[in-house]
DNA sequence: TTAAATATTTAGAGTTATCTAATTAAATGT
DNA sequence: ACATTTAATTAGATAACTCTAAATATTTAA
């Protein structure tokens, strides 16, 4: 039925840094330094990133779009991207990542994602807070920082969402897309929430949605209307919306061998799973 | 001999903020809302109140060698936070803050002693790399980060060189600034290391100098020269030059009584103390 | 108390990132 | 295949922060 394959790529085609501009960034930055880029050049590459990872084309107006700015200082700043070696740009064609530029969005994507999962685990931070905050730090903390974080939580591969953190090279898990949404009846395990959406995880926190999460696919009702899950074998159904089932990726049970334990642990804590409580302090929110 | 007074103040002569534009800070901005002022306005801010606590005039040379920029530079800076109403200036007599300006830098101190605590007990970095990376988080953490930090090291009342921690009010203890290159001779106890210098604080570290540490002056060389110093009893003595000795201050130990602790404890957690290590992940650094 | 030294401000510019409005290119539908 | 719609770019500005060099005010010392 569904394909599925576990497979490590790298987006920038070389394990080793040894492009021109490239090269000098891994030299001059130490640790303990933080980016040679704004963080306003961090936030355009990692929205082509995402613009790429969605398999879309990376236009002005898009971009302009998830970073709600106008087109035409979308323009301004693609041009001068290009011109820092970054990314390809073709006037009206919109732009690709280089290898470079793909490097430096992973490496944020990477400090993103670690970022929330700390936010999670150590200040207890819910899976609906963690997006804002990450997104102002992903900027300010050195490697340094980044290294530690990494280490005290155990060297993680999956963020609050589900979503895979990429190793320090920019390599990262790729994994098959099964939205909920599209999927045949049967028996699921919650893999990763695309949606950023503070409001919406609430949501889906209240429902009991969570990654990791295992549940069965009852029904599906024509005419775009709602699924019908069970999250516990004798308890009532959870009715689901299309539109949120879209955000929800999900892998089934049954048909797939166990793959060592790659979809359930978070490397070395099994008992670390995301969403789980870390947080101690005996004070209410 | 020296008059050691233990007072409680706060800057801004309120409690409660009703002041024009601060009200508007404090009631648009939720905690999880970040500054209502650029970065570079915070660090203008901190450097004054840095100068005012050194009961020093605020001059604009003296702001534009701590922030390292042009003189030009701070004169600008200068007229724009008069206009704000953050510090009261006039051209060639430099600058004092305003109740909101000073409440503003308190806030920013607070965060930077509390991230520096955090990072030397949470993440285990050493004291002298504590700076550096709190100079860039202090602006980019939302109020909820820190409060949870507060809680997460059980409301700290000191940073790791010693400084006090200022309070969410403002407030903060005030004590008595002796430092050791003045002191007579006798036993010590050394309260604060004012010098954010990573060589020095590495160096001092080195030494066995820390905030709690106890030691007897024994000696003052003359003609500016060194001190000579007991750690222990029985071992042999530390030479420490002047200079050195000035960014030391220290609280005498015999003649003082033992104020309830307020010295040795960081609030509730008494074997959490200053430097000590926290830090768990096996690795090196 | 006036000249020299020092500190501060003014003038004129540059950089980065953003905007709106106007123009031009590309895509689309009949 | 052309006219219309949609997308993207250019033009012209603005705001925040910074600089150097020149002018001016203050302080200090003879």
């Amino acid at each position: 039925m569904h394909n599925f394959s576990i497979a490590t790529a790298n987006y920038f085609g070389y394990s080793k840094v040894d492009l021109g501009r490239g090269e000098r960034y891994f030299m001059v930055y130490g640790s303990n330094k933080i980016s040679p880029v704004s963080s306003t050049v961090e936030d355009y590459l990692k929205v082509v990133l995402k613009i790429e990872d969605m398999r879309q084309k990376a236009s002005t107006s898009k971009v302009a779009r998830h970073l709600d700015v106008a087109d035409a200082t979308v323009t301004d700043m693609l041009r001068k991207l290009k011109k820092s070696g970054l990314l390809e740009y073709r006037p009206y064609y919109g732009a690709t990542l280089t290898r470079q530029g793909r490097q430096m969005a992973l490496r944020i994507l990477r400090r993103h994602r670690l970022l929330e999962l700390f936010l999670n685990q150590v200040l207890g931070y819910g899976w609906e807070q963690v997006h804002g905050e990450a997104e102002r730090l992903e900027h300010a903390v050195s490697d340094f920082f980044v290294a530690r974080v990494d280490a005290l939580l155990n060297f993680p591969v999956k963020d609050p969402h589900g979503e895979t953190i990429p190793d320090v090279q920019g390599f990262r898990q790729v994994e098959d897309d099964v939205r909920l949404a599209e999927a045949d009846l049967g028996q699921y395990r919650i893999r990763k929430v695309s949606n950023s959406d503070p409001e919406f995880l609430a949501y889906l926190d209240r429902m009991g949605l969570l990654p990791t999460i295992e549940f069965s696919l009852q029904e599906k009702a024509p005419f775009k209307g709602p699924l019908k899950l069970f999250l516990e074998p004798k308890h009532p159904p959870i009715y689901l919306g299309l539109e949120a089932a879209k955000s929800i990726y999900v892998s089934p049970l049954k048909d797939i061998p166990q793959m060592r334990g790659l979809s359930t642990d978070n490397r070395r804590s099994p008992n670390m799973t995301v969403s789980g409580r870390r947080w101690r302090p005996h004070e209410k929110t």
